[in-house]
DNA sequence: CATGCCGCCATGTGATCACATTTTTGCGGG
DNA sequence: CCCGCAAAAATGTGATCACATGGCGGCATG
């Protein structure tokens, strides 16, 4: 009864990286994508059996994904996606805006003609999973788009409080896509290239801000109509695959 | 041999919270409060000795702060405070500037009179403790404070992301304001409050972005003179009190 | 006296276990 | 047929243990 919850082909035998670590990471990138559920129960023993390790580094990895805001902890101590409101959404996206305009301007000096390169070529992903509905390769594809950008100086401050805007916004990105599919918009990735090449900072921030803001707008009204996402939902039996 | 890290008065035996919360909010204020010198050793179980508890609460509570970058895991799988760089603190400066102007624009709405007036009383345990030379009940006040006027509208994503910017910029504020007593600024938090009374939002922005700017604008000189604080320093022989 | 090597100790990581609490299930009565 | 209560299963929390790794000092050697 394995679901498709984590990704089981990553993470080899002689990984240097700790159990906790790898761990950490496909769980992380599981909530990025969307895979999975709000409301889905999320127990240690359960993921640990899912994941054929022991409890221990799952463990370690809730408490890491609870302190970045992807995952919340209950007063039944139990841990689960927060539920998204409206109030909450706004405030992600706007605390996108604000950091993710800052961190693009604050890049800018640092911009080559290679980060370009690859930053066209990540779009160019983007461009064909859009074309595909590949919603994974899309969301992935994007946030690696914006992370190359805001990582141009090195290792920033900012990257680590975006991603975890990127991972609370997450699954219900994924969600409201599904509904979605097929929304037309002008390719702003391509207005902040421009920007790039002209190494005009303002003309970046607006490219960045209106990339935000349009490719999530429409979360919004997915909120509207079923409001407090992930409030009420399946509670668990889902999770009993184990002796 | 235990040192004053951590304040071993809080935490009685019928707190509600589970151990590894405890442990990580006295962790939390000791970083926040500057308590715990960069560089120093931060072991598991030497931690667990000080505390009185056993390594699994530690290790738990190090990895949360971890995830909110107040610590560093470093190749070693030892932790410390990271070391503080000239461009990591203007990275973390410009962030703390758009985040909180912005969660202050955005408590307004909310701001009450007794909102007003228990941001004065704060204001009075700022002014009061400036006067004492009393660093800790000064910082911790001067938090209270943004958290209030941020936290006004219930619970926001921001101020998760703000808490962690403090985070890890109180350890070196500390050590800045030890070296500079006795600094003369403008009371910005006057202003801020002349701005919520006039329900003024831009001369909020302003007034915030005052504060943040110089509080902390000297640290910057200090960092210049010690180039790179805490990533040479006494390694470690200090966690052997234990046996 | 300086330097490189070896062994010991401390440390992080992961596993397993016991216990208290919560959740689910199953049964009996209204 | 529905509701409530009790038993049972499941879950989170914390403790302890085994093991591999890394750091440190002592020791022998040049």
């Amino acid at each position: 009864m394995a679901t498709d919850l984590v990704d089981e082909t990553q993470g080899g035998a002689d990984d240097p990286r700790t159990l906790h670590q790898q761990v950490l990471a496909r769980l992380r990138q599981s909530i990025l994508l969307g895979r999975i559920e709000p409301g889905q129960a999320l127990t240690i023993r359960g993921l640990a059996a899912d994941l054929g390790v022991s409890a221990m580094p799952v463990r370690e990895a809730l408490r890491q994904l609870v302190a970045e805001r992807a995952l919340e902890l209950m007063d039944n101590r139990r841990v689960r996606i927060p539920p998204m409101t409206i109030e909450r959404f706004d405030d992600l996206i706007a605390a996108r805006v604000v950091l993710e305009a800052e961190a693009a301007a604050r890049a800018m000096p640092y911009v080559t003609e290679g980060l370009i390169a690859r930053l066209e070529a990540e779009d160019a992903v983007i461009n064909e999973a859009e074309a595909a509905r590949d919603y994974d390769t899309w969301i992935g594809a994007n946030f690696a788009f914006h992370a190359m950008l805001y990582g141009a100086a090195g290792q920033s401050a900012f990257l680590p409080l975006i991603e975890s805007l990127w991972l609370q916004i997450g699954p219900f990105l994924r969600r409201a896509m599904r509904t979605l599919s097929g929304h037309y918009t002008v390719d702003r990735h391509s207005e902040a290239l421009a920007a790039l090449r002209r190494r005009d900072t303002m003309a970046l921030r607006i490219a960045i801000e209106a990339d935000i803001r349009d490719g999530i707008a429409h979360i919004g009204s997915t909120l509207i109509r079923s409001e407090a996402l992930g409030a009420t939902g399946v509670q668990g039996t889902l999770r009993q695959a184990q002796g």
